[in-house]
DNA sequence: TTCTTTCGCGTACCTCGTACTCGAAATGGG
DNA sequence: CCCATTTCGAGTACGAGGTACGCGAAAGAA
């Protein structure tokens, strides 16, 4: 990266189809952010330095600065790449409920894959090409039963932030569990367990206590729970649109 | 920290009024959390270092380390010490929609007052004292409105989900603006800026670019969208409830 | 006073992001 | 073919961060 422009990563295009003297480049944009990806994936996010990812490819952690601006610019580069395996069609079906259901499985299911996303998605206010891909589709999903812009908007925000949200419940402990150097299993048993008991034996949330022993939800599969919840959403919206 | 026995922090209090040998503390975990708590306040959360706090308590880092078993430990801290500023009455009113109006809006005052709130505790399951206080409140608002247990549960999260991520919209861009060292202003105008007017005059995404320039909502006041937000969700919630 | 326990904190190790720098390679002009 | 120009690869190094270790000081107990 020869100028340092203070610039979104989607407006520094990586060079390519170069003309001219000079040494051709060895790796790629693309390449570094799919051994990056890799590693997240089986290790987090915590062990996917510039380091590491560089080992992996067999070279110095300096070399990806020549394709790279920041480590930052690479996590960007990472979330665009997976939010490319959420598969929608090119136009929604005219059924929105079952648009936008599609929408919040396919994130579910390629957040689960990859359980860093979610995470480091809810701190970036920035869109990438991909992301942008699919929030048009949930818009167009809504367009024609919601005539004001403004309140597409809000409910395709709303169902995002339920979708992000319900993932994240479901990798928190799993993901905890490995920050924490134990197994989800002791995790849940030593670490928090006799937390929540001593809360639950003290008697002073009688709601909490109800919710942890007379839940019958915790019953169900995960993806039980999320198509529960994400009815709950559906029907929300559903209620304020015009049939 | 004596023992390192790996459990929650709040299962592990501060040794206090030991009566026995030994010199006595000059420092609290109170105190210390305090300070962290400012320094977050004023200078992000990033600058919250272990030496930083004890260069303000004027101390070394590592006299920290006998209040505190670990950093992270240290954060769940500071969550719950703001969240001891969420202002709540002992028992809900009776009016569940008003009720939960009050967790909302003080939640958000809370989130605003430290923006790193939000984002810390998005990553986290562990519920903290003060945590467990709110959500408790949340709950005996909807109880008697709504039968199942599981439901009063399940529209407490879709709150929360809607709260955060409201507070997460509104703080995104200022914090993105500090990350990258430039004021929000430039930020806005230099960074995405350009990405965005790319994005618009592609023509590729229609209905994200109407929602971005036919939106009334833009115009409104942060506190106003997070008024019509909000009313969103309670309508949703109360499309459901029986009345 | 002396012993035992606890605190304060300096030193040190390891890891990380990344600025700087220089030799190697590749191309086009002569 | 040779050399000037440009670009790439990557080693070295700096500063900052979390925290393990250990030692001297302090404070109550015997």
């Amino acid at each position: 990266m020869s100028d340092d422009q203070p610039t979104s990563i989607w407006m520094r295009p990586e060079r390519l189809e170069r003309s001219g003297p000079g040494r051709r480049p060895g790796y790629s944009r693309d390449q570094i952010t799919r051994t990056a990806v890799q590693i997240a994936d089986a290790e987090g996010l915590e062990a996917t330095t510039m380091r590491r990812i560089a080992c992996e490819l067999g070279t110095g952690a300096m070399s990806l600065y020549r394709y790279v601006p920041k480590r930052d610019d690479l996590f960007d580069l990472m979330i665009d790449m997976v939010i490319r395996e959420i598969e929608l069609p090119d136009r929604p079906s005219g059924d929105w409920r079952s648009d936008l259901s599609l929408v919040a499985h396919q994130t579910r299911a390629t957040g689960l894959r990859h359980s860093w996303l979610v995470p480091l998605l809810s701190g970036r206010p920035t869109l990438g090409p991909q992301l942008l891909r699919v929030h048009e589709f949930a818009l167009a999903a809504l367009d024609g039963f919601v005539p004001d812009i403004d309140d597409v908007t809000g409910y395709v925000g709303m169902l995002n932030d339920y979708i992000h949200s319900a993932i994240r419940r479901e990798i928190g402990w799993q993901e905890e569990a490995r920050r924490t150097g134990l197994d989800p299993e002791t995790w849940k048993r030593d670490y928090v367990g006799p937390y929540v008991r001593q809360v639950v034996e003290s008697g002073t949330y009688p709601l909490f206590t109800r919710s942890i022993l007379e839940s019958r939800m915790s019953h169900l599969s995960l993806a039980a729970r999320f198509q529960h919840g994400l009815e709950r959403v559906l029907n929300g919206i559903g209620a304020q649109v015009a049939i």
